[in-house]
DNA sequence: CGACTTGGTTCGTCAGGCGAACTCACTCTA
DNA sequence: TAGAGTGAGTTCGCCTGACGAACCAAGTCG
C-alpha cells in the first residue's frame, strides 16, 4: 500500500482475490463446478442471503468467471455457467480441497478426487517440462517481472 | 447436492475457507511465504488495520497455520512463521497466482515461478501415480465418502 | 529524561451482510 | 378465471464487523 510500484497491483494473488476474495465467492464457484447453476439452488445449498447472492453473481458475471445463460424460454429461466476463465479455477479449488482433506478432516477426506481413466486417486504437483519431472514446493524460486529475484514459497 | 447431511461440514473447501476465507487471511499467508514475518511489516505491506491484523494472526496461530516465535529476547520481539500446515498451502497460493497471471494481467505475469534447479518456468498439473501421467481438469472425477459418485470439476 | 520502535488494545463510526418482506413474471390446478 | 406456487430477484431496517485514530506498554537510543 505504501510502496507504489511493488505489490498492490502487481501481485496476481491480490488481483485474483479482488474477484474471489470474500466469504462466499469461492463457495459459489465450488457449487458451479459441482453443477449447481440456478439461483435458488445456489441459495439453498449455501444458505446465503438472497441480496448477497444476487450481488456476487452479478460481480462474477462482470468479471467473466460465470456466464448467465437462458436455458428455458417459456418460463424465462437463466442459469449461471462456468466460462473458460471460471473453469480455469479448478487447480485452485482442488488445491484448497486437498489442503482441507489433509489438515482439517479427522476421518479421511469427505470426497476423493480420482483420475477418471483409472479410478485411482490423483495428486497435484509442480511440473517442469524442461527437466521433465515433478517436484514439490521446496524447489520453487521466483523471477519477478520488475522486482529483485527472491525465493518463492519455502 | 440434495443430501442435507452431505456438504455443509463435509466439504473440505468449506472447511479450508473457515480458516482462510476472509478478505485478508490469504494475503497474510502470501506475505508469510514471501518471508514477511513481523507484525508491523505485515501491517505496512498490506495496509491492514492494526486490530484486524492482530485478530487474523491470532486466529491463524490458533488454527495451526502460523507459529508465533520469539526471535529476539532483549527487546522482546516475536515473529510469525509458517508451520508445516501453513507451508502446505503453497499449491493453493501458486494456483491462485497462476490464475491471476493468466486471466487478469494485461502485460504478462508480474512474477514468474521457476523450477529452482533449471530456472525454467514451472507448471502445475494433476498427476496420477498409478498411470504415471499428468492430466488436466477434464479428466477428474470424484468418489465421495458417503455420497453418490459424481463428476468433479468439468 | 524524552523520543522512537514494536506490537498491540480500546473506541466510535460507518459500510456491508443479514433475514424478512415485497415484487414481478410465469405456470399449474381446479 | 381465480388462487396458489415457483424462480429470481429488489427493498428495507438491523446489527456485525472492518476501519482509522488514539492510547498503551515494554524496551532502546541519544
Amino acid at each position: 500500500m505504501v510502496d507504489p510500484a511493488s505489490d498492490s497491483p502487481a501481485c496476481s494473488i491480490q488481483r485474483s482475490l479482488e474477484i474471489l476474495g470474500d466469504r462466499w465467492t469461492i463457495l459459489i464457484m465450488r457449487d458451479a463446478f459441482r453443477g449447481i447453476r440456478r439461483f435458488d439452488d445456489l441459495r439453498r445449498d449455501l444458505g446465503i442471503a438472497r441480496p448477497v447472492l444476487a450481488d456476487r453473481l452479478k460481480n462474477l458475471v462482470e468479471a467473466g468467471v460465470l456466464e448467465r445463460r437462458r436455458y428455458c424460454e417459456h418460463p424465462p429461466r437463466d442459469e449461471y455457467r462456468l466460462t473458460p476463465m471460471g473453469a480455469a479455477l479448478s487447480p485452485t479449488l482442488v488445491a484448497l480441497m486437498r489442503w482441507g482433506d489433509e489438515w482439517l478432516s479427522d476421518d479421511g477426506p469427505p470426497t476423493t478426487l480420482i483420475h477418471e481413466a483409472c479410478g485411482e486417486p490423483l495428486d497435484q504437483a509442480f511440473v517442469c517440462w524442461h527437466c521433465n519431472e515433478t517436484f514439490g514446493s521446496g524447489d520453487i524460486a521466483s523471477r519477478p517481472g520488475h522486482l529483485t529475484t527472491t525465493r518463492g514459497p519455502e
